[in-house]
RNA sequence: CGGGGCGUAGCGCAGCCUGGUAGCGCACCUGCCUUGGGAGCAGGGGGUCGGAGGUUCGAAUCCUCUCGCCCCGACCA
């Protein structure tokens, strides 16, 4: 391809809002553009990365057996209402009604669609398992759009489902997605996670779910890993043993602590280190109000809570007022033994502080499931610090961007979507269903977050938009051009006999000086360059110059396809 | 949803406080010149100052409303 042809608009100065370095580098070096928040062109380079990606995903999926099919972004209501998703998941769904006024959704994700393929065309046994994917367009209203590419309203997303017979088969399904998955960031060249997650709006209770994390500091998500086990979790789930403390054998005990309403005000006044102190919230759940008790140094966990309690929210000021009749700050457990108190596993041992129910009050010596009855629960947000709950081990955590998920679904979708099949019996069952996502654009945002330099992007091998850019330094000289333009067809024609395939070859054609062609060279980020300029060419030599790296190699001109060729095999 | 910030040429910004003919750098167009890390000289084009309303002789500037975008948070007891 030649520069000249490809509209490549990049960017000396980059748009003072964004702060995402993936954001940074592809609006600068020409790949996206926005349109509004949370929506993205994507430019012909950027197009081309993303095809890049979906090759990989396509082969990979294509090795598990998974057959590519494509439906429809634009769904009708009824499908949606009848697994009840239609009704639960609110804001995030944009709907929508057709001329004749029928309820329709924007379809942010395809398990119903996919259930209802299936519930009408597989009647038996003999035609599980199925694995049916497609590469399609996802909307979700976005309570907030955010890291350029990395969270929008609109978006791609390989999404896969399997149909089984029984859960052995779901078993199989799932690890062969797992597997296939691996396969597919190892070949985008992107240092990732395979952790523990939480199912979410996807799975029932009790499913089973993993995610897939880039580590980067633009992630949204945050994990932590335990290093002596290589237990790995998002904190949305993840199991800790906090810091062990001391029992203080403090006996009951109010203390005055006038205006000291924080966990940090009250540590600060009394001296005593925050793990001394309870938490004390109160929540408003489905079935009423809950206390909900965590330990002083911990932060609640609201997904851990939601699952035990439902949807709930923290009760207002005056809710704890005419609730519990006591004032914001100095709530304590003791006392409302008509109130459900979920306490968490840390609290078990130990001799705590909280407050008095008193205003300027708080009382010492609380023992949770000793002086009043609690349930016992994990509730707390895992942190770096905390003991691996299976090895013991310190846990530290990282940050990083969700690439990809598997989820078993079991039958949530099936049994409510009628999605049944006669099993050798002529039993009626339902199928057992799982689903499986992967975000393109995200990939190609991990990648530019793990690989860039001052001078721009690093592409991996298997997802640039290109396998090499050739730079001929002056167009104005024609032996320049002539051996750029020589090497510019040898490369794509001999790279062709070798695999099959055409290698794909960016010639900067442009008559523009030396500097901007390297500028922009190392902004998009071609793993490769050969460089052709008059002052090697007297020598009879051109150069190849790594990106990554930044080594450059003098070589032959008769030796310039060979060479190339085998650097590109040697680079990632 | 809550809080904060910002909207002036394609990009980055100044001007606003203290009202009086809208500016700078880069980019863009033409010509000359130049060709190993975003050259130089000369000339040139481009902005209803996000929008609406108000105050005023006069509004980018002051006031009100509104839209858009970005960031932080969605918590504490």
């Amino acid at each position: 391809m030649r520069f000249t042809k490809l509209f490549i608009p990049t960017m000396r100065e980059a748009p003072s809002d964004v702060t995402a370095v993936c954001q940074l580098l592809m609006l600068r070096a020409g790949y996206v553009r926005q349109l509004a928040a949370g929506l993205y062109i994507f430019l012909p380079l950027g197009w081309r990365v993303l095809n890049k990606v979906n090759r990989v995903l396509k082969e990979e999926m294509e090795k598990i057996g998974a057959q590519e099919i494509s439906m429809p972004v634009l769904h009708p209501a009824e499908i949606w209402q009848k697994t009840g998703r239609w009704d639960s998941i609110g804001e995030e769904m944009f709907r929508l009604k057709d001329r004749n006024g029928r309820d329709m959704c924007l379809g942010m994700t395809h398990e119903e669609i996919m259930a209802w393929v299936a519930s009408k065309e597989i009647k038996s046994y003999k035609e599980l398992p199925q694995i049916w994917y497609q590469i399609q367009t996802k909307l979700r209203d976005e309570a907030r759009p955010r890291g350029g590419v990395l969270r929008t309203r609109e978006f791609i997303m390989k999404d896969s489902y399997s149909f089984d017979a029984d859960e052995e088969g779901l078993d199989i399904s799932y690890q062969l997605h797992a597997e296939a998955y691996h396969a597919i960031f190892q070949r985008c060249g992107l240092k990732y996670y395979q952790v523990d997650s939480d199912p979410g709006m996807m799975g029932g209770a009790g499913a089973t779910a993993h995610e897939f994390m880039a580590p980067t500091p633009a992630g949204e998500d945050e994990i932590v890993l335990c290093s002596g086990c290589g237990y790995t979790a998002n904190v949305e789930v993840a199991r800790s043993v906090a810091s062990p403390i001391d029992n203080m054998n403090w006996e009951i005990e109010e203390v005055f602590t006038p205006e000291k309403r924080t966990i940090n005000e009250v540590t600060g006044f009394l001296k005593i280190p925050a793990q001394y102190l309870i938490k004390t919230l109160l929540m408003i759940s489905p079935d009423g109000p809950v206390l909900a008790l965590i330990r002083g140094d911990h932060d609640l966990h609201e997904k851990k809570l939601t699952r035990v309690l439902g949807e709930f929210r923290h009760a207002t000021k005056d809710e704890i007022r005419s609730i519990l009749n006591i004032e914001a700050g100095f709530i304590g457990p003791m006392g409302h033994d008509n109130i459900r108190k979920i306490a968490d596993f840390t609290l078990k041992d130990g001799n705590f502080i909280s407050g008095a129910n008193k205003s300027g009050y708080h009382i010492k010596g609380i023992k949770p499931g000793v002086q009043f009855d609690v349930e016992w629960y994990d509730i707390q947000t895992a942190k770096a610090g905390d003991s691996c709950f299976k090895c013991g081990g310190i846990l530290r955590s990282e940050k990083v961007i969700e690439i990809g998920n598997i989820f078993k679904l079991g039958t949530k979708y099936s049994i409510p979507l009628g999605a049944v099949f006669l099993d050798k019996n002529g039993q009626e069952n339902p199928m057992i269903m799982g689903s499986y996502g992967i975000g393109p654009a995200r990939i190609a945002a991990s990648a530019i977050e793990q690989s860039n330099d001052k001078d721009g992007i690093i592409w991996p091998r298997n997802i640039s938009p290109f396998d090499l850019q050739i730079i001929p330094l002056n167009m104005s000289d024609p032996k320049t051009v002539e051996e750029s333009e020589e090497l510019y067809s040898k490369l794509r024609e001999i790279y062709n006999h070798l695999t099959g395939e055409a290698m794909d070859v960016l010639i900067d054609d442009r008559d523009v000086r030396p500097g901007v062609k390297f500028k922009d060279a190392d902004l998009i980020g071609i793993p490769l360059q050969v460089i052709i300029g008059e002052k090697t060419l007297k020598n009879n030599q051109i150069e190849i110059k790594v990106r990554r790296s930044g080594e450059v190699r003098k070589v032959a001109i008769e030796e310039a396809v060979r060479e190339i060729i085998a650097l590109y095999y040697e680079i990632r």
